[in-house]
DNA sequence: TAGTCTGGGCTTTTT
DNA sequence: GCCCAGACTA
């Protein structure tokens, strides 16, 4: 077998090595992938263990596929083997939990075809309990509730032990309580509960633990720094007292803390298991030289970690290049002209290319720079397919013909499209179902079987009427359900409710909304003889990441989060103004600052070939546009290794060619202007130079200056302490 | 009941 | 500046 002769001997030690805790610590780029799918073969070919003993965790779905692939592909096994991989555990945390869940539903508060409920579901369940218990939205916010809520389960909190010691606490227990009261009435499961139960099953159950610990004999672990309580748990559970437990991560790449991971799961690893071995991989296989001393000087600066030393053989490479925009539209128009420059060269193609952003807000300015050239891109996340309005009504048809009982999703069909059922019909459902102590969707089927029945006088015969118009295809549906495919039904309910007719409003925008329908029939499509349990779990775990095709020769746009693990060629961070990276939010608290410079890091790391990092002299963030300061992380950049303006402390403004802008406005009376073009000047800095143009914004002045030794900047005369030499 | 208006609020979002 | 939710009006 020769797959283990591409190795470098830090990569082989850790596919040999004998079973046991394991602790792979992999830099960026370092083969951790290779690594993984090597040592799953190895140990079934050489150490005969059987596929179906093997569980392997990832994070998303995309990566579990691709270490799919990636096994396909080993030259090493064995015709019978390679087709016996089929049976390895391969998922999500998520996904495997919910296999688990779906098989032991017996013992469990919940019946096997659960539904999970995600964000947007969660969050309307939230807004009837807070109406329901008569709290005000205002006072506490239904968003902190949440959070708080998804916590304690990320941490396996107990429900009973937390401890009311402020009026938000105080609140939290109550909702906490109330909601997961009605996820179970639902037949609901929200992402933290798929974990949660399995560990509590695992814990409560020394029968079902033995029997899964002899299940899963081998564990291996992939993204391990972003693991959180109960995922740790869930892996020690599994584990048992002879763990064969192979975890690989980098804690330098932990950029999910607000989401409950914790990197320090990795330190905790090593103390809960006394003689694992630790494994280093530090030899890169991504990026030039220069990217990755870029990146170090950049990870250096956080404290309390272990530190690695990142190489390649890929030799120096370009030096890393840093743009100074005028504003987020300039900004954008930079990377669209440099982008194109490459891509007329033929240096890259344009699919080479990414441009990375702290928030997704900031992909707006870029695309409207690809518009107004009139180029492609492909946009990563945002306005996530699954979240959008159409298609999000389809699924909760599904959801709800797959689970009556499925509360949320009835409230968010009944009306849609309108067919005159208003708040106060919907008020005599619920009511009657309560008081007949049956789930709503049983009531209407009750009203299709038996209009006569007296305990519908509730209703007007106006809103029976409506009611029936939901009732009586539904009642068809769910007869229908086992017996036509998923596809079929699908279209059943799309024509039934005549979805096309409700979307085709005559605007480009309904024509969209219907393209995406069918972009849902084809997933649905594909998944071929899937049943609705399986299509409803698949449609509610998939991730931004899982949505990015390869189908287009176009630059990617993504948030820096949903960038990671992924590598291109050429790579743009924009947005390197304090505030934006490092958020502002993330400024009062160390703990979130080192996270911010990991995400850079992390940003830093994705590039093979070339880096550039811009920012803008001023940025609208929220509000009006304002003047913005170079991002802190500029200042650890080694000056030697990059080309452009590099700020130095406090008395930097850069160069900048200004494009034609709009200006709003003023509210205030704009004050006077200093300068004039023409002008002779001297700055503190930059010494002489000359006006070329001035404006006056509101209450500041920013002048363009050609100095004699520093070139062309934009200052503010306000900051620029500006010495007028003669009025020329 | 349904469309329009107003105001608050604003990271990131593997599942 | 934009989006969502709830209020308000036809």
């Amino acid at each position: 077998m020769d797959y283990l002769s591409d190795l470098n001997p830090a990569q082989r030690e850790a596919v040999t090595a004998p079973p046991g805790p394991i602790l792979v610590l992999a830099g960026p780029g370092s083969g951790k992938t290779r690594v993984l799918t090597r040592r799953i073969v190895y140990r079934i070919d050489q150490l005969g263990a059987t596929p179906d003993a093997i569980m392997a965790v990832t994070f998303t779905n995309k990566a579990a596929r691709e270490m799919m692939a990636r096994l396909d592909n080993l030259q090493g096994p064995e015709q019978t083997e390679r087709s016996s991989l089929r049976s390895l555990n391969i998922g999500t945390f998520h996904s495997l939990c919910a296999r688990i869940l779906r098989r032991e539903a017996e013992v469990m508060p919940f019946t096997h075809d659960f539904v999970i409920f995600d964000e947007a579901d969660q969050r309307s369940l939230l807004r009837q309990i807070f109406k329901d218990l008569n709290l005000d939205p205002k006072q506490v916010q239904p968003r902190r509730v949440h959070d708080a809520i998804s916590r304690a389960k990320n941490e396996l909190t107990d429900i009973e032990t937390l401890v009311a010691e402020s009026y938000f606490q105080e609140i939290t227990h109550r909702v906490f309580e109330r909601y997961q009261q009605l996820l179970l009435a639902n037949n609901a499961l929200d992402f933290d509960d798929l974990l949660q139960y399995v560990v509590l099953l695992l814990e409560g159950d020394a029968n079902v633990r033995g029997r899964y610990q002899a299940r899963f004999q081998h564990i291996l672990v992939d993204e391990f720094q972003d693991t959180n309580t109960a995922q740790y748990r869930l892996l020690s559970l599994l584990a048992g007292d002879r763990p064969d437990l192979f975890v690989v991560g980098d804690p330098d790449q932990s950029i999910y803390r607000w989401r409950g991971a914790d990197y320090r799961n990795v330190r905790r690893f090593q103390e809960n298991y006394p003689g694992a071995q630790t494994i280093l991989l530090e030899q890169n296989y991504r990026s030039t030289q220069t990217i990755l001393d870029v990146a170090m000087a950049v990870i250096d600066r956080n404290t309390g970690r272990q530190k690695k030393e990142l190489f390649t053989v890929r030799g120096v490479g370009e030096r890393v290049v840093l743009h100074e925009a005028y504003d987020e539209n300039d900004e954008g128009s930079y990377v669209v002209d440099t982008i194109a420059m490459f891509t007329l060269s033929d240096a890259y193609d344009p699919g080479d290319c990414a441009i990375m952003y702290r928030t997704n807000a900031q992909s707006r300015a870029l695309e409207e720079a690809f518009l107004r050239a009139n180029l492609p891109y492909r946009l990563v996340g945002a306005q996530r397919f699954y979240g959008r309005r159409e298609v999000k009504d389809i699924i909760a048809y599904m959801r709800l013909i797959h689970n009556p009982m499925d509360q949320v999703s009835l409230l968010r069909v009944i009306n849609t499209p309108p067919r005159g059922i208003g708040a106060k019909t919907i008020d005599q459902l619920l009511q009657t179902a309560d008081t007949l102590d049956q789930a709503p969707v049983q009531v209407l089927i009750s009203l299709v079987e038996d209009s006569q029945a007296a305990m519908f006088d509730a209703f007007s015969g106006r809103a029976r009427k409506s009611l029936l118009d939901l009732a009586e295809p539904l009642s068809r549906w769910l007869g229908e359900k086992d017996r036509i495919g998923l596809l079929d039904l699908m279209d059943t309910v799309i024509s039934d409710i005549g979805y096309r007719q409700y979307l085709d409003d005559g605007t480009d925008e309904g024509l969209e909304r219907w393209e995406n329908l069918q972009e849902l029939r084809r997933v649905a499509f594909d998944m071929g003889e899937l049943d609705l349990t399986l299509f409803l779990e698949q449609v509610a775990l998939v991730s931004d990441q899982d949505t990015l095709t390869e189908d287009q020769n176009a630059p990617t746009l993504l948030t820096l989060h949903s960038a990671k693990g992924l590598e291109f060629p050429v790579v743009f961070i924009i947005g390197l103004d304090d505030g934006a990276l490092p958020h502002q939010r993330s400024f009062d608290d160390a703990e979130s600052m080192a996270e911010e410079r990991r995400l850079f890091y992390v940003g830093v790391t994705r590039a093979k070939d070339r880096l550039l990092l811009t920012r803008a002299f001023r940025r609208r963030m929220a509000g009006p546009s304002m003047l913005s300061e170079p991002s802190r992380f500029l200042l650890d950049l080694p000056p030697a290794l990059i080309d452009g303006d590099l700020p130095g402390p406090h008395n930097w403004i850069g160069t900048t060619y200004r494009q034609q802008t709009t200006w709003e406005a003023p509210h205030k009376k704009p004050i006077e202007p200093r300068f004039r073009a023409g002008m002779r000047v001297r700055h503190p800095v930059f010494g002489e130079g000359i006006v070329i143009s001035t404006q006056v914004d509101f209450d500041d002045e920013e002048i363009s200056i050609e100095f004699v030794d520093a070139g062309l900047k934009n200052l503010v005369a306000s900051m620029a302490n500006l010495e007028i030499m003669d009025d020329a």
